[in-house]
DNA sequence: GCACCTTGCTGAATCGGATCAGCACGTGGA
DNA sequence: TCCACGTGCTGATCCGATTCAGCAAGGTGC
């Protein structure tokens, strides 16, 4: 199937190629030798220690320069044994890096490491927890400094021992004992609180319906995202007095489900604004209200979570609480270099780090926004492949 | 903005966290101790050399014995040191994780490094020179056993010095120079192959037009993938003396410029088939073809290259050749690896692996898999947002 | 009875940098 | 004149594995 061929006369580049074992790397002892000091004297030197151990500026001179050119690059791996430190992080993830969700996660992770003079150990456990042990204990063997262990959806993650060994944070997950361990969350509730305020400030008192959860407590099993985003919904608007028209619990939050779910929900009252729990119900919700012959955002609003890509190619672009996966991805990095830097004492014990979820002000809820898109409807084919490119947060 | 709250009280957690240094890890010495034999013997024993360095049964037992009963792992960093390899592969790519394309890729090194064993270390430069220096000197002063340096689209790389440090192989990718330096490709021509002998067996003999480059050679700047699917079409219909009826070459490979070249094109003749260079032009050649009242495939069969996940979204389903990108991924790693085992001694020097383009038969040739959609549309979002979702290939 | 080989193991060097303890020299004070 | 102290540097050890060279004990051949 797959082949080797020759695209250009190349007889003896194979043999250069194996032959290539490159000169030697230079070692700090080469370079001692170089400016005629002893191999202490030009570690302190380069080390930037020269004041503090007294040697004089003329060493440290002939040092630097006997360093420099001789192309001297000290050896990662011999100071990492010595120091104990790396410069390097794990990110492990429970899921495949080819979704968009996954991409900007680690995306955000790496700039944020870059920054701060560290590379990233990347690996994906696709869920088996045997194979997520082996790769933690793989990446501690190899000295990483911290690792991030990576989840989808917010969900509580069962830490295994090997995890203690050394600093960890968990991404868009909390342990499910009461490890002490650090974790990195979007804010759901926050989210939640968000979207009833932004129903109630465009002038939505009554007739809020919700799609995916409902009060009573049917939502995905395990979902905190659920509870988080209810929670802050109904908090908001309990202290408006606002009493919920209606609401559907979906055991899953696909399209499916949201078409479903709102159906049900319309043959029973007439919401005047919709709160679905993520983007992909809201598509399905879009379709249940074309089919009912309500337009969108005049007859009925939707506001949704995620963010999803496509939430802003459907037509009325869809207003929506964004997961900030680049700002997750980084503040994870962030917060584990802090806590190895021990720039982390808080006194009181804080262990999770909330990310706010910024709103997308579009078209789908009345009185909001750049109204006046008539329909439901999806838009082209040009357009959906510009929208469906990713784009670097703002 | 973000901000960090406790979920929990867990007043003393933060302590734990910062006491947690963990109880030191067992080392070789500390195993030998325990086996009552010298470090040299136990290395030899955990190492599967017992029998080879003449170590009895009885002290290999023992050691291994001690080994397990101690939870002994040995440390990586001091055998990297020691031994000069790392079990750790350089990923670095020159533009982010987050699309579909560099996330397939990743994710197939990912797989076959694992199970060859080894782990990643990923890194993106942005496309920035500097950057890229600076991160392969990084992974490489961090004992990486080889590099891969990936590329979005196919083309020539300018390969920095540095990276002949280490083993390395380009993907997606050819030196821009005659680096002695491995690459591994999509077989690009052999694409263009198979879409003209899928045209030219389907019945099309004579209409078959070219959008995205033209035989006179307009294409892309510097896009080595035009030039081969040219070559690779051009050759087959010229064997099987066959005219291309008309071509229109862009600039740029985008729905804008395909919806304009298939106007002017349609403006000249009348195709019976449309040889799209890239999906993306497609998507505007179903928008022109759709205007000008013609049916696909019943008027005009459409085929073309890349695989986008929206070609099986949009109607009809696109027929078109995939860019492997999980394979590609996990052959560069494939490649790198055998190469450091000395496995890749091609007498004559091959330097190139392609990898086969596979061609998804769908809906838009006429003749060909299950026809009988009439008209250019889209799905649904509902459907749509199934196809976004991405699979492993099989 | 002695050279010689095999068996079964150990000592010590090595990889390359970080760092502690200490040494030689000069200066100042009593 | 002698001691104390600061200055400026070096030797040696350590991190934790791998591996070469070699050594003692026991067996074999002649």
């Amino acid at each position: 199937m797959d082949s080797y061929t020759r695209p250009w006369p190349l007889s003896r580049a194979a043999d250069t190629l194996a032959k290539s074992v490159a000169k030697k790397r230079v070692t700090l002892a080469q370079v001692a030798r170089a400016a005629g000091v002893s191999q202490t004297a030009a570690s302190y030197a380069l080390a930037g220690r020269a004041a503090e151990m007294r040697i004089s500026p003329e060493v440290e001179a002939r040092v630097r320069l006997a360093a420099r050119e001789a192309g001297y690059r000290p050896n990662a791996v011999s100071r990492s044994l010595r120091t104990g430190t790396s410069q390097t992080v794990g990110f492990i993830s429970d899921t495949v890096a080819t979704t968009a969700f996954a991409g900007h996660l680690i995306w955000g992770a790496l700039d944020q490491a870059r920054e701060r003079d560290h590379l990233l150990l990347i690996a994906e456990t696709e869920g088996d927890p045997q194979l997520e042990r082996e790769l933690m204990t793989a990446m501690l063997d190899r000295g990483v400094d911290g690792l991030i262990v990576a989840s989808m959806y917010t969900r509580e993650i069962a830490v295994p021992p090997v995890l203690m060994e050394a600093p960890a944070v968990l991404l868009n997950a909390f342990p499910v004992g009461n490890e002490p361990i650090r974790s990195v969350v979007p804010d759901e509730s926050e989210a939640g609180r968000s979207v009833a305020r932004t129903l109630l400030a465009s002038g939505h008192a009554g007739g809020i319906c919700l799609v995916g959860a409902s009060p009573e407590g049917h939502a995905p099993e395990g979902s905190l995202a659920a509870v988080q985003r209810l929670d802050g919904i109904l908090s908001v608007l309990h202290d408006s007095g606002v009493e919920v028209a209606g609401s559907v619990g979906c055991a899953d939050w696909q399209p499916a489900q949201g078409l479903e779910a709102t159906r049900r929900l319309l043959a029973e009252v007439t919401p005047s604004a919709l709160v679905c729990f993520n983007d992909r119900l809201a598509f399905g919700a879009y379709q249940a209200l074309a089919d009912a012959g309500l337009d969108v955002p005049e007859d009925v609003s939707v506001i949704s979570f995620d963010d999803d890509p496509l939430a802003s190619w459907i037509r009325p672009r869809l207003t929506t609480v964004a997961l900030p996966h680049y700002e997750l991805g980084a503040a994870a990095v962030q917060v584990l270099l802090d806590q190895l830097e021990g720039r982390l004492q808080e006194p009181d014990g804080t262990l999770v780090r909330r990310i706010t979820m910024p709103l997308r002000v579009r078209e789908s809820v009345r009185g909001l926004g750049s109204d006046g898109v008539a329909g439901a409807s999806v838009g082209t084919a040009v357009e959906l492949a510009a929208a469906t490119r990713m784009h670097r947060p703002g």
